[in-house]
DNA sequence: TTGTAAGCGTTATCAT
DNA sequence: ATGATAACGCTTACAA
């Protein structure tokens, strides 16, 4: 096979019967270098700006290069360098729900800019399935056309860390790992500041929509809503922990499950699973915050035009993309052992808005009244 | 395999005086060649599945390829085939917009998806600034590293759109392009849905807040606007028309320039204007849609969250994304003639929802009463 | 059916 | 300071 689609790409190369011509469309340092009247090295230390060469035959060269419109050519020099230049973005999830969720295009936005500054490319990797994840993993990774990869919202048991790990393929995890250096935000304090505004609002009886179980930040912020909880010694209670598998359909589903139990307020852990929660809670006739009250997680963009805002905790989710591609390089720049582990954790924030009932009147209102309201 | 462990992108193999080693971590088609007792041709016929060779022979390097963890190394085939299966997607807006809004990250998603079935690779760009733009776009395109570009919301006047003509680089635009094959929806005919369906509803003073006009499928949203306001024998009142940028913040300062002309009803060019435009909407306490009606285009996800739920035009972004991405690679194989310049215009589809009154109590109400809601 | 050998466009070593 | 020359790992006429 190959051989056929009529053949694109230098086909002049191998049988161009005419002569005259040079052999292939490319301007090459041989062609330079014959243009200059030097040899093929000093054309490619003057490309590479190295010392030793007179002022004279660099203006000479360069000018040669001008007239020539030369360009190196990368894959011919990566295939000596073994540097492309190239990493890549894993996005192992089920590719539907991936852009659902504003999350995404913000990290990866952030992970762009990052390559942009230092001069590499990102190449973009969704896996559909695990057929598609196997396939792409293969192409990308075991054959060196990428350098190392950034692997998003990856549970630990995912087979492409563990894949990433055995093959000993430089990486950066986003969200934390176990095996892989990450970058991630305190998720556990983020998750206690919005259960404890919760509850300095009087607020007692608090429900929590989490996303996927496996990953390890959504179980940080279970760790800090039921460690808030506690400290006000509030009794855990599992009843009131439903997951929204981080989409809004799956968040109005584990609502439905929580409703009969009569919370007064809910600790939701992405804004997307907010918008789903805000939206059934009024289809249910429930006011917000007058009937119960809801905190999300991200401070995404829609975040402050829900109906009503949407009081919630703000994560640098821009920073989180760029600081991770920022590792990675490091890393393969030798600037990073990457024995070192040196995983990074950006700050939240809480954002104050108008879905917990924050005024005081309201307060007052609360059937609980006002009790313990100490930050711990 | 892979030798070391820490050192990549093998830098062992020039000075290794320890001797024994093979030059590098990597594995050749050498290896497998004496591995299995072929020649080098031989497995290199093996590996591309070429027909002539022995199903013995071909067992035996199978096995050795086995055996030896054997990967092709793509960039030593590519610098012979001169293919990369590597396409770009180009982004060139400023960069901080771009991901405010959802219709990019939709497309993104359904090139990719393209890119997979065909096992090719996207190479995401966005542009920051021109000075970005110029860099990436010598970095990307002119070095031989991508085959060919998708290029996203680009005004017919963008400098990657000229360079790409005219160092002949393969390439296809989202979104209506003078110069390149395009895939587009039909943006006037829904523009014109739109506007027709207030016209049906009885409303007579209609605005619109537009995309930046350079675009052209900008223009043709405004055409059909005017189209269909024409139609009904309305003049075309050019101070009922404003920029917003396809931004929020530009949608809700292009409102208040309109607010005073006291439209019944606005046609928004996208639903995250539109969002913007009920935000400033319910912050001037005017209901929608009893004060005014709002009809929105692209049918995003929030468009059906926000309140009122938004009736749209609804554009099919991750099949645009995914067609985009079918034609470039149709283009590089060879199975489109560049020349012929097949372009792809896709449907559009009107979605009523709850921001235009579309009941009739609320359209009796409506101060025009009806007349003339034949829909042309 | 298989092997030989000549590239692909660079970089890097070693002379000079 | 500059030039030969040998890699890098692969594909592909062409010969056998």
């Amino acid at each position: 096979m190959k051989l056929e689609g009529l053949d694109f790409g230098g086909r002049a190369s191998y049988h161009n019967g005419v002569g005259a011509l040079p052999k292939t469309g490319v301007v090459t340092l041989e062609d330079v270098a014959r243009q200059a009247g030097v040899s093929r090295s000093t054309v490619s230390r003057v490309v590479n700006g190295h010392p030793h060469v007179s002022a004279e035959t660099r203006a000479r060269v360069l000018a040669a290069i001008e007239k020539l419109g030369y360009r190196p050519h990368s894959i011919a020099r990566s295939l000596v360098t073994r540097r492309t230049k190239l990493v890549a973005m894993l996005i192992p999830e089920s590719i539907s729900k991936i852009f659902s969720d504003p999350f995404f295009p913000i990290l990866l936005q952030g992970a762009v800019q990052a390559c942009n500054a230092r001069g590499y490319q990102m190449v973009l990797a969704l896996f559909e399935d695990s057929r598609g994840q196997k396939d792409l993993y293969g192409q990308l990774l075991q054959n060196g056309y990428v350098e190392g990869a950034v692997v998003a919202s990856a549970p630990p048991d995912d087979p492409t860390i563990q894949a990433l790990c055995k093959d000993g393929i430089p990486a950066v995890a986003v969200g934390r790992q176990l095996n892989l250096p990450y970058v991630d935000v305190d998720n556990y304090r983020g998750a206690r500041m919005a259960v404890e505004h919760l509850l300095n609002l009087g607020y007692r009886r608090i429900a929590t929509i989490t996303g996927p179980l496996n990953h390890l930040h959504v179980q940080d912020r279970l760790s800090g809503y039921r460690d808030a909880l506690k400290a006000q010694g509030i009794p855990y209670e599992e009843a009131l922990v439903a997951e929204g598998g981080f989409t809004e359909v799956g968040a109005m589903a584990a609502l439905a499950k929580l409703l009969p139990l009569k919370p007064e307020a809910i600790f939701v852990q992405s804004d997307t699973m907010a918008a789903g929660v805000l939206r059934a809670l009024r289809s249910n006739d429930l006011r917000v915050p007058e009937d119960i009250a809801v905190v999300g997680f991200d401070d995404a963009p829609m975040a402050a035009l829900l109906d009503p805002p949407l009081t919630t905790v703000r994560q640098p989710i821009r920073l989180l993309g760029f600081m991770a591609v920022e590792l990675l390089l490091d890393i393969l720049e030798g600037r990073k052992e990457k024995g070192q582990l040196a995983n990074i954790v950006l700050p939240v924030e809480l954002v104050v808005r108008n879905s917990c009932g924050v005024t005081r009147k309201t307060f007052a209102e609360n059937q609980w009244g006002r009790r313990g309201n100490e930050p711990n």
